[in-house]
RNA sequence: GCGCCUGUAGCUCAGCGGAUAGAGCACCUGCCUUCUAAGCAGGGAGUCGCAGGUUCGAUCCCUGCCAGGCGCACCA
């Protein structure tokens, strides 16, 4: 796995072996220094991997693509390589053939590396944040926040994985207007317990979440708080729901399998002076300005519609005022890149705070961020109506408890998290065959239960001597085998694009072509070197599907 | 009115500017005396919303329409 300090995939050591030959044979032949793309062809006939580069170079040299393609494959040096065969096809493609085998090696260091088969130094340990989820503490978390929180935690994965120093983090709004709400409405709700005739006002939070915690609330400190003058009053049952709904929050998620390395307050940069310090930086860099009895921003310097107030005239912050002190704070505690992932209400705000990120002088893709698109459930070809306004929601606990966890990721990680979700209930409950999340597990338990037969039988297994593995010379045996050996670069790939639905896609990929191998390979056979060899290729196959399982957050069952 | 997301098989969705657009479900046909049939092999099924443009090449990039969803604050 090591050459020279990095640690990469084989294939990504293939493709730059090959991205190097290309370059000299270019270079050789006419004299020019390029970047060749090397791509995957979708067709197996056109071979491992292809390149374009000689319709890039037709333009410049005016000679026909097919033409130069010739030159360049008449140029390339394959001693050395794992290259077998270069083709010229089609209007002027090269395509590469690999020699068998060349996948075959990658098994021993899936093997070797075992758990920690995946995992490269791509990002040079380079800080990276993650922050995701972030629901207010004012009531249960919702689907959306589930989907967010799958999403979010494969990212941080990934990105891990590839070797970025990785930190994960919820924010808390434990500041401003709606957590007063929330003391105020958690004070009617002690009222009502203790018999007093009061109405729940129009703009507090009417869910009955609130009963349970003004219960808890009475059991637990009596009902003193209630003789205390207003302000003190209010600061009280305050720190109370925040920290009571936060916690509870705090649960949900690892009972989700997410949890954070910091829980951010939103409170503590008030206190702390640095939203007035964020502002004066803002003022000082000339990005400030006063009109109509508030202090704007020229967030528009930057590309926005308009510019934003920061302090309103009756001298409160807005919700932008702390946002931009607390990614201040973020940069400030090292991090090179963030990246952020909202839900589809807050689209419009990636515009100005992308502007102050840039105005307080960091470039403008230190903050990324991801939008996560609704989520909409589905029961009985029903839309299941979530509305929190009337206090009614499906939480994600109550999801949770209904199709479980493992579901419940993986459905979220199926698709693309910018796409609006359609979540079938009862798609997601069906434990059968229909749900595509035990198609995965399910090659991973019958790998185990493979292995488990083989121990029986007394096959020396963990292998004594390396298996000879020319013996893996079925299409479905070298289809899986490269598939395997990808995951690494599958992992960059899918960290670099912000795209954690790819790993699911590629887990169901390699459960295929291991379920086609076992149906048309006899694994425990007659021939003992052909039954070791394929038991090396199986219990691969088992690392890479419990790594990539782990990652996305899903159990890897050894019995279904 | 402005902005964001989406539009691909009957349904739910994949598809880094490349060659004959894929998967699951549903439907049809085969395959369990042998390692888990929650599986495999095969079949039918498509005007990639519409129209232009850029390119050797566009489902992908640009523009304009059409349709669905969401958001527009000195709310949080």
């Amino acid at each position: 796995m090591r050459e020279g300090n990095s640690v990469r995939g084989l294939t990504e050591r293939i493709q730059e072996d090959i991205r190097g030959r290309i370059r000299q044979a270019v270079e050789k032949s006419f004299g020019l220094k390029v970047e060749p793309e090397l791509t995957v062809p979708g067709r197996r006939e056109f071979g491992d991997y292809s390149t374009n580069v000689a319709f890039s170079l037709a333009g410049a040299l005016h000679v026909p693509p097919r033409k130069i393609a010739e030159s360049i494959a008449a140029a390339l040096e394959k001693r050395g390589s794992w290259i077998d065969a270069v083709e010229v096809a089609g209007a002027g493609f090269l395509n590469f053939k690999l020699r068998n085998g060349w996948c075959l090696e990658g098994l021993k260091e899936i093997i070797e590396l075992g758990d920690d088969f995946g995992k490269t130094d791509f990002g040079q340990g380079r800080k990276v944040q993650v922050e995701f989820v972030s629901a207010n503490p004012t009531g249960p978390m919702v689907v959306v926040q589930a989907r967010a929180g799958a999403v979010g935690d494969t990212l941080a994965n990934l990105l891990e994985w590839s070797g970025f120093d990785v930190e994960r983090e919820f924010y808390v709004n434990d500041a401003g207007h709606q957590v007063e709400v929330l003391a105020r409405s958690l004070e009617v709700r002690i009222r009502q317990c203790l018999g007093e005739k009061v109405d729940m006002p129009e703009d507090c939070y009417p869910g009955e979440y609130l009963i349970d915690l003004a219960r808890r609330y009475l059991d637990e400190r009596g009902k003193t708080v209630l003789d205390l003058p207003e302000e003190k009053r209010l600061a009280e049952l305050r720190a109370y729901a925040v920290e009571a709904i936060r916690s509870s929050q705090e649960i949900s998620l690892r009972h989700y399998g997410v949890e954070f390395d910091v829980w951010f307050s939103e409170r503590t940069l008030h206190e702390s002076g640095e939203v007035r310090a964020a502002i004066e930086l803002l003022k000082q860099r000339g990005y400030v300005y006063e009109g109509e009895g508030a202090l704007w921003f020229r967030s528009t310097a930057f590309g926005d519609d308009k510019d934003r107030v920061l302090i309103k005239s009756d001298g409160s912050y807005t919700y932008l005022a702390p946002d931009i002190a607390y990614h201040l704070n973020k940069y400030r505690r090292g991090f090179e890149k963030v990246i952020d992932i909202w839900g589809p209400d807050h689209h419009g705000y990636i515009s100005r705070m992308k502007a102050a990120v840039q105005a307080l002088g960091y470039p403008e893709d230190a903050l990324e961020v991801l939008i996560v698109q609704m989520v909409r459930l589905v029961r009985g070809g029903e839309t299941v109506r979530m509305s929190k306004r009337a206090g009614e929601f499906v939480t994600m606990d109550e999801l949770l408890e209904e199709v479980g966890r493992d579901v419940a990721r993986f459905f979220f990680l199926m698709r693309s998290c910018e796409s609006h979700l359609d979540f079938d209930l009862d798609l997601g409950k069906l434990k059968s065959d229909e749900n595509p999340v035990y198609y995965v597990q399910y090659a991973h338990a019958r790998i185990s239960s493979l292995l488990r037969e083989a121990q029986e039988r007394g096959i020396k297994w963990p292998c004594p001597v390396e298996p000879d593995l020319n013996l893996l010379s079925d299409e479905s045996e070298v289809e899986l085998a490269k598939k395997l050996v990808s995951f690494p670069e599958e992992i960059v790939n899918a960290g670099l694009a912000r795209e954690p639905h790819r790993m699911t896609r590629y887990l169901i990929d390699t459960a295929t072509l291991f379920h086609s191998f076992y149906t048309r390979c006899r694994i425990l056979g007659e021939d003992p070197e052909l039954t070791v060899a394929r038991l090396y290729l199986s219990e691969a196959t088992r690392v890479v599907l419990r790594n990539g399982l782990r990652l996305i957050g899903v159990s890897a069952p050894e019995r279904m």
